[in-house]
DNA sequence: ATTAATAATATGACCGGTCGTTTATTTATT
DNA sequence: AATAAATAAACGACCGGTCATATTATTAAT
């Protein structure tokens, strides 16, 4: 019995975290209780700290958590051979796009939603926003890094300073969507910067 | 008496929307309750309804009461007869670059932290952030149309197009300056725009 | 001008519910 | 039998919102 019990328990975490990333994104930090959470995933109240150590410390993993996926789509995109780095960051967001559309706009994402929300106030999810962000932003500025040398991208600005710029305008169009119910700020984005702006 | 009771009655919904805004824009919209704002204004429980429907309808206030500021400080900067507008775009980011350095960066824009914790969710605060943004973002495009025919802007571009851009990386850069406890994104942000990407 | 009756407003106590967290007890494992 | 893990119940605090009462303003009658 010792086994199927751990499997269980890290299935629990792991509904528990996915459960968390879908509810802070649409309700946000202090609008989605812990009641919620531990009901969508059929784990009793009393467990929760068997899990986590509180709240705050559950949002810090759920953070992490989230981004992990995204770093490993966009890392595959720049790793296929078939196409430049250029073009493998513009077929990432695309993707992005095609799914931001099928959920309706609802959300957006959730890291901008909580450095909004708590990233002020809340030291721990502070840090664990600040460790994804720089996570997602390094990688971001490597294809862009590996796009200047293809020579599809311009060189006179630096990748860093690219990367943030994507970044932050994105996370910007992202909250625009979602009040505008509609993905034309997500698409405009990717046009301004990707199609022009960096352009070489 | 009857005077002075409507005028303090003016000041006491003035106050509770300045407070709304100062606690909302840093502990955000669930993360902030009635109460905190009434005692900070010394306004009784029971008032807050003689003033306001209900907390959503109190948050759409908040959010037009927000930005008018704004409006009214960028509209003077643009009417001024000494600068072009581009230099006038520049010259009131500028001030709130310093504003944002002397509040230590904390909070950062209050429509952009909303837009990302109940966008989504309150029909109510969706519509005021809607309306809000849309005020802010023709003013700036007005302003960046006649950057355009002065020639300081560029014109291959749209004016609306550019206002989208401005503002979206602008919210980005303040979501990224709350986590990281610097000026430095949004300098940045200003400096990648209206320096380089918008010049004619 | 003063008073009495009436309407409007202001407010403190209180509502049911939910928050995140703790703890005493039960259940399972060694 | 001893130890560890799981959990139901309960904790005090606070949530947004309501309501009976108290206070004040307005009107009408004297």
């Amino acid at each position: 019995m010792c086994m199927a019990k751990s499997i269980q328990k890290e299935l629990n975490r792991e509904n528990l975290l996915n459960q968390g990333v879908a509810l802070f994104i649409e309700q946000g930090y202090h609008g989605t209780g812990l009641q919620e959470i531990l009901d969508a995933v059929s784990v009793p109240k009393g467990s929760f700290y068997n899990y986590f150590g509180s709240k705050e410390d559950f949002g810090a993993e759920v953070i992490q958590h989230y981004i992990d996926p995204f770093i490993v789509r966009l890392s595959t995109h720049l790793s296929k051979a078939d196409t430049d780095a250029l073009n493998a960051i513009r077929r990432y967001f695309d993707e992005l796009i095609v799914e931001l559309e099928n959920n309706q706009f609802k959300g957006g994402c959730l890291l901008g939603n909580l450095m909004g929300e708590i990233g002020s106030t809340n030291d721990v999810c502070q840090q664990s926003l600040q460790s994804a962000i720089r996570r997602y932003r390094d990688l971001l500025q490597s294809g862009l890094a590996k796009a200047q040398q293809q020579g599809t991208v311009r060189s006179d600005k630096s990748s860093e300073a690219m990367a943030d710029l994507l970044i932050n305008a994105w996370q910007g169009a992202l909250l625009r969507m979602q009040i505008e119910k509609s993905s034309a700020p997500v698409k405009q984005c990717c046009q301004d910067l990707l199609e022009d702006y960096f352009k070489a």
